[in-house]
DNA sequence: AGACAAAATCGACCGCGGTCGATTTTGTCT
DNA sequence: AGACAAAATCGACCGCGGTCGATTTTGTCT
């Protein structure tokens, strides 16, 4: 008989997360607290921590599911034949689209996945590579067209445009870019200088 | 008699951030609570409250001395005759390492800086400009120097270089980056590459 | 079927960040 | 000096994330 208990316990886990769909879209991660995560899921409070290690890791579980639709909406959405440029501009505006959607939810994520815990860090690096993947391939046609140059490590080149995306990221949530139309011409700014380089030609 | 409450205000207020000056070193950011923070500074534990809005605020004040002490240390250090890539890797390790000394404290001040809430944004902001002067003159004299092209604007090349930073912190905070060699080699590919550009050469 | 260990469940509880309202202190005005 | 409003202070309290230990459920082995 055994795989039933491991059902079981899949479903419950399954529960938490439905749980969390609703209620987070309802009233924010922060507002919804563990006691009412459990009662939707039809469990006791503390049995939430048998599937789940903290609050945080149930929003990153959260996250997961979501992201992994808008991922691939989004590597849907770039077109290959297009250029370098607009491929990231495609992707990273999704990106901030779908992040900043809710204010309040586009923090934590941000927050959690760029400077985790230890506690979160390995569920953040799963999510990271799925990212990672979709740009790897990405880069390498890039490549091949003769967009980017060969002599550069993928990682470099790919962390490269994602630094730029962050500090775009944190420039919006300071306050010094408003519209979606000031983050799209930021992160073409910066990454027009990224290919062209930031020291006078011929030096 | 004006300004005599003015002045206990003022005491009061220094005697928290001492408080949090001394705690914090001995048992960290999220194991000080409050009411030991306010039993230290010698008031009731509500009282703090009227000083600050938050523990984060209390944070962001007792970081606001540290870094001033910091930055004025790196701009001394950074060597004015010294090529920009040397310069900018000087002040970026030293902000590293003086961000990384305790990983948590780092952590925190990095989300909140990086990512600001509404409450701390003013904040975050205050501190942040105090470090885009340091660089502003940096990079003007960068600009004279002939080393970095005078047709960019000077807040999206401080942006792309602060950009590639925060790609790097991310990385050592993810595990990714282990040594500050690492962190070093890190940021010197990545600096390299902003300045030379992504691109092939001659496109 | 019955014994037994391992895993799951949950109620009671802890400590913390933060709030509220009653009380005290302070500066000003007559 | 005394009245008065504004600001400061603080004890009591709230709700939450998370823990602990006693109890129940489950799968396995004889």
């Amino acid at each position: 008989m055994a795989g039933i208990r491991e059902a079981k316990k899949r479903k419950t886990r399954k529960a938490i997360i439905a749980a969390a769909v609703t209620l987070f879209a309802e009233k924010g991660y922060e507002k919804t607290s563990i006691e009412q995560l459990a009662r939707q899921a039809g469990i006791g409070k503390s049995t939430v921590y048998t599937y789940f290690a903290s609050k945080s890791e149930i929003f990153l579980a959260f996250c997961e599911d979501e992201l992994e639709f808008v991922t691939k909406e989004l590597s849907r959405q770039c077109n290959k034949s297009s250029s370098l440029l607009d491929q990231l501009l495609t992707l990273f505006m999704g990106e901030y689209r779908f992040v900043t959607k809710n204010k309040d939810f586009g923090r934590i994520l941000l927050r959690e996945m760029i400077f985790p815990r230890e506690l979160t860090v390995e569920k953040s690096n799963e999510l990271d590579n799925r990212y990672l993947e979709l740009l790897t391939s990405m880069f390498k046609e890039s490549q091949k067209k003769g967009e980017l140059r060969c002599d550069v490590e993928l990682l470099f080149a790919i962390g490269h445009f994602y630094g730029l995306y962050l500090m775009t990221m944190s420039a919006w949530y300071s306050g010094r870019l408003q519209t979606d139309e000031d983050v799209y011409e930021s992160l073409k700014i910066f990454f027009k200088q990224a290919l062209a380089g930031l020291a006078p030609t011929g030096t």
